[in-house]
DNA sequence: CGAAGATTGTTGTCGAGGTCAACAATGTCG
DNA sequence: CGACATTGTTGACCTCGACAACAATCTTCG
């Protein structure tokens, strides 16, 4: 399909130019242009109506913005929260299942296959036949594994005593107190 | 690619049968296997080690529990979280611009455009041009889409009073008041 | 013992979302 | 007016969760 003028919004949309008294806006972000009369228009500060209610919303909204600070912490030595979480489990249980660690960490086995392809490409983790059942493998971090690791925990700690601040020393404990017994 | 035989997992992995000195596991579940001798094995309990310490874990397996349960209770009127977020912010700011939208729920104006696109073509949304600036788009709810929110709203109500029993009323109020100040 | 049933690890396929780059149309400002 | 910024849009790529289907391997029980 060639790029059309400017989105034809395939439909309807015709005329129709009444409504919104409430107009439109531009600050809401930083510049605070300096051309005195603000172009008046709409809230320039949101509301949130319904959202402020919803335990769900605040909690998507803050595990992203934690993520994204992890991820940029820990890009130097190429770990995503999910591989860490993985690579934290089996180093405090070596031999698990592949069942067992998606299991503990709530993902599908499948997924976990395909991350442990990629691990044990990049030679941190490996699979071992289980001696008691044929079915099984038995999950453990190689010398480079280990290594990798310890700089990740390391770098982790960081991003951890980085959030203390940024949520207030008191909120953090609170959070993660609360959170832990659920 | 034809299925072979049990993952050749592309590499080494031949030989070696030592170590794992812990060995595997089944429990962690709930059969409780009446076989007195429960088969040796593994932890049965898992260590999380080192992501107790880390807040982000337990925000992220909350998140995404508590998303399971909007999804379900939704699913009837087909809305996601993310639709959700879109319909509420309109409703109470009609008129606003695609970019203020994205902005102050954090996803991406590519995003978003694909977002509407589905509610539009649903009737749920409209995109008027705005008479003061012809680039934006004034966003608003049909009729069809009031009716559609105020359901949302209805069963996303019920979904959060349910998160109170799983969480403990103390906490929920906790957690909700100390994450919104962030 | 042997057949039915459950587990485990694997692959394939969808679909939702996030990320980036590139654009055309439109506004703003010097 | 011309340089620059915004806004909405599309395209392409990649991660991740959810399912279905399998082969190999236990487990159970008649």
């Amino acid at each position: 399909m060639p790029p059309v003028k400017r989105a034809p919004t395939p439909g309807k949309k015709a005329g129709r130019a009444k409504a919104a008294s409430n107009t439109a806006s531009k600050a809401a972000t930083l510049p605070l242009r300096k051309s005195s009369q603000l172009r008046r228009v709409s809230p320039a500060v949101i509301d949130l109506g319904e959202l402020n209610n919803h335990l769900g919303y605040f909690v998507r909204r803050i595990q992203v913005w934690i993520f994204q600070d992890f991820i940029r912490r820990l890009a130097r030595i190429d770990i995503s929260p999910a591989q860490f979480s993985v690579l934290v489990i089996i180093g405090a249980n070596e031999g698990l299942s592949q069942s067992e660690l998606a299991g503990t960490l709530g993902i599908e086995r499948a997924r976990l296959v395909r991350m442990l392809h990629l691990l044990d490409r990049r030679g941190l983790t490996e699979r071992l036949p289980s001696t008691a059942d044929g079915r099984r493998h038995a999950l453990r971090l190689t010398r480079a594994g280990q290594a990798h690791l310890k700089q990740a925990k390391a770098l982790a700690a960081q991003h951890e005593v980085n959030l203390l601040p940024k949520l207030g020393a008191e909120r953090y404990r609170m959070l993660l107190d609360a959170l832990r017994e659920v």
